[in-house]
Order: structure tokens, then sequence, then C-alpha cells
DNA sequence: CACCATGTTCCTTG
DNA sequence: CCAAGGAACATGGT
């Protein structure tokens, strides 16, 4: 699920539900979700530590603890499958737990059944992301500049977060299309009145995404009278969110919803692009 | 069995 | 040093 707009999604109902918790047990089923830290290290910074914020950064979740006094960061990502909520302890964790935090009456669960994403203490990747796209450094300026610098597909540059934090495959497809903008074109050949719509295009795109609770079928299940426990996962009848707000992404043979040309896909840097070849041209 | 999957990171080659 | 391409990671869905 975890693009830029579900993790918002995700941080906005984790911040009210943790703030103020305080973490008395540490168990970590799987190593190598918190690697480089080591489940020693973890132990010790978290044992004790209580919450006092969740915010994200592109399709990071940075939680903001303290523990004696001394603030510090455990820096979460969902990967492909990873979902993070809270449950009642009483409960068994799900199959693939890969941390589980106990908080008193509940957990806070980190399952990811691919164990692609992280749970660590290392912020250094943090380092190397690129601007937020829905902030102020995402400037028009900014955008073109780094298009018209590379010679690389203009997919392949949305997708690369040290550019633009946040945008992954789905949206990618989306903003394009938005934009009319081909997925193969060099980012220097693009001409300026295409960047500028691009440009646009990413940001609405995102907004649209986060304003909607996502394009993503994803719900959040309230436990008893909303009481701050939730699941991050499918929705049995989020179909029609999904039909409706996805133009192109996983919509190969199917006719654009603009000009009924067949929606084509291709395979870039290894993954999928959807696009209109008429539109997008 | 085959192929696909919302992401990142590492390794090789040029 | 950089860029590009591919494999790896690990499991589940169709």
């Amino acid at each position: 699920m975890p693009e830029l707009p579900e993790v918002e999604i995700l941080v906005r109902h984790l911040r009210p539900a943790l703030r103020g918790k305080t973490i008395r047990e540490i168990t970590v089923h799987r190593e190598r979700v918190i690697r480089p830290t080591t489940v020693r290290a973890l132990k010790q910074a978290l044992r004790g530590a209580t919450f006092t914020g969740v915010t994200r950064r592109g399709k990071f979740l940075l939680f903001a603890l303290r523990r004696k006094r001394k603030p510090f960061t455990l820096l979460g990502h969902l990967g492909m499958t990873g979902r993070m909520y809270l449950q009642p302890a009483k409960e068994p964790p799900p199959r693939h737990a890969a941390v589980v935090l106990g908080l008193g009456k509940e957990n806070f669960i980190y399952e990811d059944p691919r164990y692609f994403g992280r749970l660590t203490l290392d912020t250094h990747t943090l380092d190397q992301l690129g601007p937020e796209p829905l902030g102020k450094k995402f400037s028009l300026g900014y955008f073109g500049a780094g298009l018209a610098s590379s010679s690389q597909p203009i997919k392949h540059r949305l997708l690369d977060q040290k550019f633009i934090a946040g945008i992954g495959n789905i949206y990618a497809s989306e903003a394009m299309f938005l934009a009319g903008v081909p997925p193969r074109r060099a980012g220097k050949k693009l001409r300026m009145d295409y960047g500028v719509r691009l440009h646009r295009a990413i940001r609405h795109v995102l907004k649209e995404a986060i304003r909607c609770g996502s394009t993503i079928p994803l719900d959040w299940r309230g436990g008893k009278g909303g009481d701050g426990l939730f699941y991050y996962g499918t929705a049995p009848g989020a179909g029609e969110f999904y039909e409706e707000r996805l133009n192109v992404y996983d919509k190969a043979g199917q006719p654009c919803p603009v000009c009924k040309t067949i929606i084509r896909r291709i395979v870039q840097a290894g993954r999928s692009t959807y696009y209109c070849h008429k539109c997008q041209r």
C-alpha cells in the first residue's frame, strides 16, 4: 500500500494513537528489518521510551521518542507489503509479524510478509532524500532543472528518491498520464510546457490520494467505538474507489478513460509502466 | 508451473 | 567518480 499518500494517512492515524505511550517490551521476529541496528541496541534504546510524535519523510515514518529526557528517532519503512497498527495485547500477533512493541494494553505491530521494510534506529538514509513533492522546495525551477540535466527516461526520474521523495510506481504512471507525458522520453528532451504540466500533475495526484484517504483500497477499522485501535489493509468494499480513481495503473488492455485507446504496459528499469500511447506523446 | 506485485539496496559492467 | 542494468530480498495472489 505504501507510497507517499498511504504513508501520510498512516502517520495521521498513528500519531494520536501512539502519543504518550511507553514501550515496555520489544520482540524482534525478523532481525533483517531492523538492520543495521542490533536486537540488543534496539531493546536498550526502546525499553522505557515514550512516543512523542509521528511524522513522515517521503515514504519513511519517523517515530519521535523520548527516554530519560533524551529525544531520539525510530525510522520506519513499509517496503512493499508492510503494515503498522495497534491491536489489543491479548490478541496473537499476525503470522508475519516482524517487530512487536508492547505498550501495555496494546501492541504496536509491524508486520510484513516480504520483510522488505524497516524499523530501525539508523536514520542515515534520510540524508539522501530529495525534497517533499508537496513542499516548498519542490519548486518548478528545481523540477525543471532536474529533468533538463538528465538523459534518463522521465519515469525513471520520478522514482528516484534522491530527486523527489515519495513518488512510487503507481503515482508515477498516474501523474504522467494526467500531464500527457510519454514515460520513455528523456528528461532533457521534455518540452518545458510539459514539465510544468507534470509538476502540477504530481502534486495533484498525491494531494487527491491523500484527500481520499488513499486511492489504493485500504480501510481503517476503528476498534470498539473509535478507541484508537485500527487496521491498515484492504477494504472489502473499496474496489470502486480503486476503479474510479486510477486512470492507467494496472489497466493494460483496457480503454483509456479519455480517448478509448488501449492502455499499454511496458517495463522500465524492471518495473511496469502503464500509459496511453495516444494521450502521452 | 509461470508470472506478477505499492520498494530499496547491492553488485557488476561499462 | 558516475550511469545503467540486473539480481537479491521473501511471500502471496492470480
